[in-house]
DNA sequence: GATAATGTTGGTCG
DNA sequence: ACGACCAACATTAT
């Protein structure tokens, strides 16, 4: 689920909610593997008594500073959240990991699913080293990402969700970044010409600051969908184009957007804007 | 009620 | 190097 724009809605709403600054009493886990390769007791003594001095976010994770030697890395990966509970008896059967703050309050790690991982590191920099560029920086340069797309013999859509390219792109903005650039997802990356490699190097910012002004995608109704920390879904996916609207026209020309598989993930499009090489 | 699909990543295998 | 396939899980839509 949580793509670059959902966690980064998360960062804002913890620090909105002042967790950053807040002691870490007590910590519960109550499904280990979503602190391994921890074992629960050694997660638990880590960073009780500590406090969470700041966050900030890489790609898709999140990254609590607990001291200079110390940080929390968490990857949400499909249908992980945060949320506050009154307390650990109102735990919901979803809530992994409960964090009881200095003030109090309680965050649980909500994740239906179970594939998001919460691991601790005593150097993020290194422990995050295999992710590429962030696409909202200014190292996301021109031609940089141009020469890369022309080094690369790869199909695009799965050469931007490998996370060592460009660090933070999932299906959903995949998606959307092809179609505002005219781009077959099964397009070879070294076959785009300079025109094509230009767009996609501004619709992927465009359409990933678009997610993050309307605080993250959510799809659905249910326990997985996206929810920030104030229980509130996003409004993205309003402005989809072309992500799960397939058999419906396409906003540009009317043609139907089509799915196919690309790399084991459901890909939609538009055949007239975006054809097959 | 069974079956397929789901927004992620990491592994294997050819 | 790359892509096909699977695994980790639970829920929702068909």
């Amino acid at each position: 689920m949580p793509e670059l724009p959902e966690v980064q809605t998360l960062l804002c709403d913890l620090e909105a909610a002042h967790v950053p600054g807040q002691s870490i009493e007590d910590v519960r886990v109550f499904w280990s593997r979503s602190v391994q390769p921890h074992s629960v007791a050694d997660f638990r003594s880590a960073l009780q008594g500590r406090s969470v001095r700041g966050m900030s976010r890489r790609g898709k994770y999140l990254i609590w500073y607990i001291a200079d030697d110390l940080n929390l890395l968490i990857h949400l990966r499909m249908t992980g959240q945060f949320h506050f509970v009154e307390n650990p008896d109102r735990r919901d059967v979803h809530d992994h990991v409960l964090f009881h703050l200095g003030d109090g309050r309680w965050l649980a790690f909500r994740d239906t699913r179970k594939f998001g991982r919460l691991r601790l590191s005593t150097d993020w920099r290194a422990d995050l080293g295999h992710l590429g560029v962030e696409p909202l920086e200014p190292q996301f340069e021109c031609d940089w990402f141009c020469g890369a797309l022309r080094r690369s013999g790869r199909q695009i859509k799965p050469l931007l969700l490998d996370q060592k390219l460009v660090a933070g792109l999932g299906n959903i903005y995949v998606d959307e970044a092809l179609f505002a650039a005219g781009i077959h997802p099964k397009t070879r990356a070294s076959s785009l010409d300079t025109e094509r490699a230009v767009a996609l190097w501004k619709s992927i910012p465009a359409v990933l600051q678009r997610g993050v002004d309307h605080m993250g995608t959510s799809l659905g109704t249910g326990a997985g969908n996206f929810y920030s920390v104030s229980r509130r879904p996003g409004r993205n996916q309003d402005g989809l184009r072309v992500f799960r609207r397939q058999g419906l026209p396409c906003p540009h020309c009317g043609t139907v957007i089509e799915r196919i598989v690309v790399a084991q993930r459901s890909s939609h499009f538009c055949p007239h804007c975006q054809p097959d090489s």
